[in-house]
DNA sequence: CTGCCATTTTACCGGC
DNA sequence: GCCGGTAAAATGGCAG
C-alpha cells in the first residue's frame, strides 16, 4: 500500500473520513483550551477579591444585551430593506 | 482625583474589574468561533455524503477512549504513590 | 362546588400539580438516601484502611469502562443501519 | 486456588475491595434508575401540559422552604436545651 | 475553607 | 415550528 493512503476497505472514504475526524478533534482541542483559560481568569479574579458568581452573573447579563442589540440592529435593517433604503 | 484614574465604586475596583469582564469576553467570543468553525466541519462533511449522526459517534467514542486512557494512568499513579514508588 | 373536587386555579389543574409535586419530591427523597448510603460505603471502607481516593478512581475508571462499551455498540448499530442490517 | 476466592495479590484485601465496588456500583444503579424515573414524570407532566422549568422551580422553592424550617427547629432544640427545656 | 468534582439546569442544534 | 437529545454553564456538595 502506498505511503500516506488511508486503508483500502472504503477506499477514498475512508480517508476523508480521517480527515474530518482529524479536523474535528483539532479544533475541540483549542476550544477546550479556551475553556480552561476562562476558568483561569475567573480564578484569578477570585484571588484578587471578587465574587465569581457575580461575575458570571455579569458575563451572562451582558450577554443578553448584546443579544438583544443584535436583534434591534436586525430589526432596523429589515424595517429599512421594506421601504427601500438599503 | 485625577482623570483617567480609577476608583472604588461602592467599595469595588471599577478598572480590575472592567479589565477581568473584557478579558473573558474575548475568550468567550474565540471560544464561540471555534464552536461555530466545528459546526462548519459537521455541515460540510454531511455535503459530501457523511451521515453526521455516525461521524459524531465516531468523535464521542475517540474521547471517551481517550478520557478511558486517562483514568487508568492517574489509577496507576495512585497505586505507585500508594506503595512508595513515586 | 363539592368537597374534595380539584379545580382549576388560574387555569392550572390543581389536583394534578400537586400529584407531580409529591411524586418528584418522593424520588428525590429517595434518591437521596441512597447518596448518603453511597457516602456511608466509602466512610466504612475508609475505616477499614482502604483509601477513598483510590477507592473513587476504580469506580470512575469502571464506569467510563462501561461508557465506552456503550458507545462502541451504538457506533456498530449506527453502522448497520447505514448498511441495511437492522 | 479454592474456589470464591479472590486472587491472592493482596489478599483479604483484594477481596474486600471488590465487595466494596460491588456494593457502591449497585447502589450508584439505583440512584441512577431513581434520576431516571424523576425525569420520567417530568416528561409525563410536561405531555399533560405543565411547563417543566416552573414546575422544577416549584421543586426547588419547596426544597429551600424545606431546609429553612429544618433550620428553625434546630434554633429552637438549641433555645430549648440553652434553658433547661429539653 | 478552598478547590475540585458531580449534578443540575440552561441553551442549542439538528431532525421531523 | 416543535421536540428530542446533546453540549455548556452554573450551582452545590464533598474531600482534603
Amino acid at each position: 500500500m502506498a505511503e500516506g493512503a488511508s486503508e483500502a476497505i472504503g477506499g477514498i472514504a475512508a480517508e476523508a473520513l480521517q480527515q474530518y475526524v482529524d479536523r474535528i478533534e483539532k479544533l475541540e482541542e483549542e476550544k477546550k483550551a479556551l475553556a480552561e483559560d476562562i476558568k483561569q481568569v475567573y480564578s484569578e479574579a477570585k484571588s484578587t477579591g471578587f465574587d465569581t458568581k457575580i461575575l458570571r452573573k455579569i458575563i451572562a447579563l451582558r450577554r443578553v444585551e448584546e443579544h438583544e442589540r443584535k436583534e434591534q440592529e436586525e430589526l432596523l435593517d429589515l424595517y429599512k430593506r421594506a421601504i427601500g433604503m438599503e
